[in-house]
DNA sequence: AAAACTGTACCGGTCGTTCGGTCTAAATTA
DNA sequence: TAATTTAGACCGAACGACCGGTACAGTTTT
């Protein structure tokens, strides 16, 4: 089986434990895989594991997100689309965001530079859209940011509080969040 | 020396290396006590300090957060002082937040009824100074979660970035999040 | 036969934890 | 007052378990 094969079962584990907690044990059992297939697949070890599903998550952000919010229709219907895909990718409110995980945890340094760009990316995208509206440019880099802040933030709360509603509540409120003209 | 002494120490260990990545030989090194030592003030082990620190925290926040929010003044003001002392806590937006850490820790089991707790009262307490200045009280609510969201969301943002500014933006909006009237 | 793959045993290192004590300073006794 | 006991702070050394990672001989696939 190609090495592929085994990337959203490394996504799962890595969000559901973090770095540290993923451990070769937990992967091993989960993949069906003995620690030598594992390092057949993966010669660079965990970290290499992480910089695949890493990988894998960038194109489906740039296929699912990046290229729906540079496409056409109107901002509002835009916004929407993008909360109905990262609905899904967040189980609703149920799983973590990797990128925060990987950020708070103890392998910070490692992957820093790599979920700076992809978060960079995902404001500017956004930022777009607001422009294309008619937004002053500086006020729609700020709103991008917002929209990054309320997902991560109700992603938190959510798994704080054991209840979905927030996080779905928000989902609902992004176009609101990122076109408000007050 | 008596084990509060090193509350301080253990709280940004904790914060900065999550759960696991604070290992013992780190905490040894920083509060410059042997493990051994570590064990006659905290037999319960790496648990029990961070139960005491999150038994500090959580007097630190009912002294400087909850009662401030339940003290008088208006609701502007109260909110404006909440987001200054929320700032020192984070660093201005340095420092993650310990209950982010441990919700997404592999540790997540062990903390996350307290972490439950802490959440609700915050944003009951926020809720309630929004009743009283007539706020219907299911939106009140709702917007005390959202104000819980926006900080939690931008303390991610900001380390995410390498970039305290949206931390800084966002406390600053604190008020108006809470007081919107859409 | 060659290549891709895997099971098993193993490595050095680090993990959290515990044992068996030492030291000091205050309290108690003679 | 001087000797003795006690309590708590502290620590070096070691424990077993598990960590990520490797070596290698086999098995399976092509």
């Amino acid at each position: 089986m190609p090495k592929e094969t085994y990337i959203p079962c490394l996504f799962q584990l890595f969000r559901q434990y973090g770095y540290d907690g993923a451990t070769l044990a937990k992967i091993s059992e989960a993949t069906g895989l003995g620690k030598a297939s594992l390092y057949h697949h993966f010669p660079g070890g965990k970290e290499e594991m992480v910089e695949t599903v890493l990988k894998s998550i960038e194109s489906w952000f740039d296929r699912h997100v990046l290229q729906l919010l540079a496409g056409p229709g109107d901002a509002l219907s835009r916004l929407q689309a993008m909360g109905d895909r990262l609905s899904e990718m967040y189980g609703g409110g149920q799983q973590p965001c990797l990128f925060a995980i990987l950020l708070l945890g103890s392998a910070r340094d490692l992957f820093h530079d790599r979920v700076r760009g992809l978060l960079q990316m995902w404001i500017d995208a956004i930022a777009r859209v607001l422009v294309d509206e008619g937004m002053e440019t500086v006020i729609a880099r700020q709103r991008g940011e917002d929209v990054v802040i309320a997902i991560q933030g109700a992603l938190i709360l959510s798994q704080g509080l054991g209840d979905l509603s927030s996080f779905q509540r928000t989902i609902q409120q992004l176009p609101h969040i990122a076109l408000r003209t007050d």
